[in-house]
DNA sequence: AGGCTTTTCCTACTTTAGTATGAGAACTTT
DNA sequence: AAAGTTCTCATACTAAAGTAGGAAAAGCCT
């Protein structure tokens, strides 16, 4: 949470700072308007893409833990099997995206993440699930209700 | 790749507006430049949300292959889907090997073939199913009912 | 019999995948 | 605050996968 907090009190900082320099620069007259607005538009866009990636990173974490009503239909994760067989939420996260026939650099892309990060998770995931290939994988967590 | 595009396209159309806006009211005086900049951020800051949120949106959905209702017979090979798609006997059969996870050699032993022949089919069903890797070719046959 | 498709196989590369190892940052738990 | 996990990333390889282009044998069709 330090960071997250941290973040935002520099984000603040950088806001009151625009603000500033804005003013100073509208009595002088030397600056574009365009330029500062510019600017801001830039860092909000960014900030609009980290705190979404955030709170997305955050949402799939919560998520196992709720189905408490499901009375086991077709297709539900088992979540169970997950924590069985010692996967992370990231690693999860990584064999979903495998499941869809995602290469390691889509995989990091979508996941903003480095490719070497994903090779780290997809290397774990095979001798977790005790496979050769990303293909074997796939169907095995696909057999034990890893992903669907 | 195309929806990126035009994201952009409206993007850019979007800053444009701003600074024809921020211009005619920098001009007149009338609107504190705080409130430009503010505008401009808030504004970013959501699209940089959306943008965000729909690029993860569109790498998930290809998944839903839902579960056919009672007409067919659950699961079952879509015979006819195999011809429209042009793939041979040989094709097919080699498409249901990679879909058990078997590596071009352990394909090639299971088939008696050689290791060759099948990277040439391989190369083939990726072409006819358009995809680029055969875990994505997986996913699509799986979705047209090609291999259970 | 000649044309067409399928199947098989090869060489020579280019590109992804996967392994091994180390290491720092962040988060959780104690 | 210290300890253990998880997550991230990197380098350096090795091993598969995939591409391109050519070629020959076998079966089908009319």
């Amino acid at each position: 949470m330090r960071p997250i907090i941290i973040g935002f009190g520099l984000l603040i900082l950088c806001l009151l700072l625009l603000f500033r320099i804005g003013e100073v620069n509208f009595i002088k007259g030397d600056v574009k308007l365009e330029v500062i607005v510019a600017i801001a538009a830039l860092i909000f866009f960014l900030v609009g893409l980290f705190f979404n990636y955030h709170s997305q990173k955050k949402i799939s974490q919560v998520q196992p833990p709720s189905p408490a009503i499901a009375d086991t239909p077709t297709s539900v994760i088992d979540y169970e099997q997950i924590k069985k067989l010692g996967l992370t939420q990231r690693e999860h996260d990584v064999l979903v995206k495998m499941a869809e026939g995602l290469s390691n650099q889509e995989i990091g892309t979508a996941l903003f993440l480095s490719e070497s990060t994903i090779k780290t998770h997809v290397s774990n995931i095979l001798f977790k699930l005790d496979a050769k290939r990303r293909t074997q994988a796939v169907q095995i967590a696909k057999q034990l209700k890893i992903v669907l």
